[in-house]
DNA sequence: CGGTCTATAATTTTT
DNA sequence: TTATAGACCG
């Protein structure tokens, strides 16, 4: 464990300490991911065998890079035996042995948010009165917040009736698909170790180390299942930083980082101050907005980075000169210093914000990565795709199975579709089931009859075929897509050409991620659908990312950084955002802002604008009350009339000559 | 039923 | 400005 040595004292302890509770609170920039994995690799260094340490992180993409990290100090097979996953996939993982206690069977299907939104809709369209109206999202919404705060209560909570109608159905409904959402995962684990003692131990014999990443965005169920899997041995080491929560809208909880010592006694508490991050300026501006919220635990970063240029705020007249200005900055520096885009990054606050940077972008021809935006699992042809194997591997989750029934079109219409979901409820049954049944193809027309056995024929067929041990499910899915033509159908649907083969070209990708994972893993059809649900953030993941200036919001920056960043729209209003100005949340934006500032490694640079245009009239805007917060020490405002009536300096000139001539020369 | 029109509202989005 | 949902009409 020469490596230890590398670790500065602090990080130090908390990698030592193994026994016992402890909390380790790291500011940004400190070394958190470094400090987990090296206590996994000291761990086994030890003694301590590779499946029982457990560590959960809230994304794939961290459980992923930590996965990696470590396979670099520890032996392959114990990396292998390592149980290091999101808190969601290690209850699938549980849950898959478990379930049945509950009714489930143990090839459920999860739900994600579409999902969950289609199966709301249906309902309310069924209960709903003509007069009464509920938004599916508000439905959503009020769904998830009652099974997070009433998981403990079998009564809905009290909402309006037909909400609470909704409710009702929806978990009935769920439950007869044999699906599970999100909230079901957390909810399903922490009954389980709630009403199975015997089931609980078994559990927590399994993990005698656990760790958590992130943990000020725990919310109540995941505090309780680590509370549970860590009741036994209290070897539980929790990571994060309060000053770090943002997605308390979420339903995180700050308080289980503030108050860690009232669910495990007595934690050591370690702190991890010095960031290997940032200037001095960066962190002595940081230092002081973060200063100004009051729950939390104090915590002051340092660096032995030097003190680096001065954090520059500016005030620009209006949105366009805003975007003007970062880009033309940012193109000067990476001309002066012949550095490449991906040290940039342009920070907002509302995705709405990226707009005017991104056509100045495209007109300048200056390559750019917009983070966000999910779009891969929202394609259509990508749902009917998972949908058809889904209903391969759980034929009675009766959304998956309409979706598809009949697409491409075969024969079985709307009205036959109806008297199959009519005959279901009243039998209780799936639809699939109920097209199975005798008494229910007596009651359809010859023609309709010999439609429906040929497609039940067909997924009976393939289902049998992919329950095969050795069998090859990305060969037998392009050839079941073949024989049902989905190509054909892909075709028919498009307007154009182009569409039609980028549509084409998601279907190959999904393929292609098949067989990937089968190639990896053991977990058959139902394992490759629970990843897909539970990791859809997977849109560049193949590509090498190219270069370019990052454009990203401030919660999708959160463990980032950048040598260079642009901190846009600093405005009362925007941010904090005038929808966050009530309870509370006051804080969250603070600390958002906070975020946005330690990603900055060299330099920082925060714009506010006079004017911007907000929903297509310009309407004046102040400074983010923030702002005046920021220590005077390190920060230069700048005067942008000033800059603005400057020449063109010679880096500029330059770069636009570049571009000139790059543009004549390829006429 | 499906297309067009009009009113309305407008963060953030790990699984 | 723009996206979306509901109304409205052919």
């Amino acid at each position: 464990m020469a490596r230890l040595f590398d670790l500065n004292p602090e990080q130090q302890t908390a990698v030592k300490c193994t026994e016992g509770p402890l909390l380790v609170l790291a500011g940004a920039g400190t070394g958190k991911t470094r400090v987990i994995t090296m206590r996994i690799a000291y761990l086994l260094h030890q003694g301590a065998s590779a499946a029982s340490i457990l560590a959960v992180t809230f994304t794939n993409k961290a459980a992923n890079e930590m996965r990696a990290r470590v396979s670099q100090l520890v032996d392959k097979p114990d990396a292998k035996k390592l149980t290091l996953c999101t808190f969601h996939a290690l209850c699938v993982r549980i849950l898959r042995q478990e379930i049945e206690r509950f009714g489930y069977k143990s090839n459920f299907t999860i739900y994600d948010e579409a999902d969950q939104l289609a199966l709301i809709r249906k309902i309310i369209a069924r209960i709903s009165a003509t007069n009464e109206k509920l938004d599916p999202n508000l439905a959503k919404n009020l769904i998830s917040r009652a099974k997070n705060e009433h998981w403990r209560i079998k009564e809905p909570a009290g909402e309006s009736s037909l909400a609470a109608a909704v409710f009702h159905r929806y978990q009935e409904e769920l439950k007869a698909a044999n699906a599970v959402d999100f909230d079901d995962l957390l909810i399903l684990t922490v009954r389980l170790f709630e009403e199975y003692v015997d089931t609980a131990e078994k559990w927590q014999n399994r993990y005698r180390y656990i760790m958590v990443d992130e943990f000020q965005d725990t919310n109540r169920l995941q505090l309780e299942l680590v509370r549970y899997l860590g009741a036994k041995h209290q070897n539980v080491c929790v990571v994060g930083d309060d000053d770090q929560s943002i997605y308390g809208w979420r339903g995180a909880e700050v308080a289980n980082i503030l108050e860690f010592e009232h669910h495990f006694p007595k934690p050591a508490i370690v702190k991890l101050e010095q960031n290997y991050r940032s200037t001095a300026s960066i962190l002595g501006a940081a230092n002081s907005i973060i200063r100004h919220n009051p729950r939390r635990r104090p915590k002051t970063l340092w660096s032995r980075n030097g003190e680096g240029e001065k954090v520059v705020v500016l005030e620009v007249p209006d949105d366009h000169e805003e975007a003007n200005f970062v880009i033309s900055e940012i193109q000067k520096r990476q001309q002066i210093g012949n550095l490449s885009w991906n040290r940039f990054a342009i920070v907002f606050r509302m995705n709405a914000q990226s707009r005017l940077l991104e056509e100045n972008l495209r007109r300048l021809r200056i390559p750019y990565r917009l983070i966000g935006g999910r779009s891969f699992f929202e394609r259509r042809e990508v749902k009917d795709i998972l949908a058809y194997l889904s209903c391969l591997a759980n034929p009675n989750d009766d959304l998956n199975f309409l979706r598809i029934i009949n697409t491409p079109a075969r024969g079985i219409g709307n009205s036959t579709i109806e008297l199959a979901v009519a005959e279901s409820n009243q039998h209780q049954t799936s639809v699939y089931q109920t097209l199975l049944s005798p008494a229910f193809l007596d009651l359809l027309s010859s023609r309709t009859r010999t439609a429906v056995e040929k497609f039940a024929e067909l997924l009976d067929r393939y289902e049998t075929e992919v329950l095969q041990p050795l069998a090859n499910l990305s060969v037998i899915a392009q050839k079941f897509l073949d024989e049902i033509d989905y190509p054909g159908e892909l075709r028919r649907n498009c307007k154009t050409q182009e569409e039609a083969i980028n549509r084409e070209e998601n279907v190959r990708e999904l393929i292609r991620t098949l067989s990937d994972y089968q190639l990896r893993s053991n977990d058959g059809l139902i394992g490759f659908l629970a990843e897909m649900t539970l990791d859809q953030d997977r849109d560049d993941k193949n590509e090498d990312t190219p270069d370019g200036i990052t454009l990203i919001t401030f919660h999708a920056a959160k463990g980032l950084e950048f040598p260079h960043v642009f901190l846009i729209g600093l405005e009362e209003g925007i941010l904090p955002h005038d929808r966050s100005k009530v309870d509370g949340q006051l804080d969250e934006e603070r600390r958002l802002f906070y975020v946005g500032i330690t990603r900055a490694m060299e330099t920082l640079t925060v714009t506010h604008c006079a004017t911007r245009t907000k929903y297509g009239s310009p309407s004046p805007c102040h400074p983010s009350s923030f702002l005046k917060d920021l220590d005077p020490a390190h920060v230069e405002r700048i005067n942008y009339h000033v800059i603005a009536n400057q020449p063109a300096s010679e880096g500029t000139a330059r770069t636009h000559f570049a571009k000139m001539r790059e543009l004549l020369g390829g006429m």
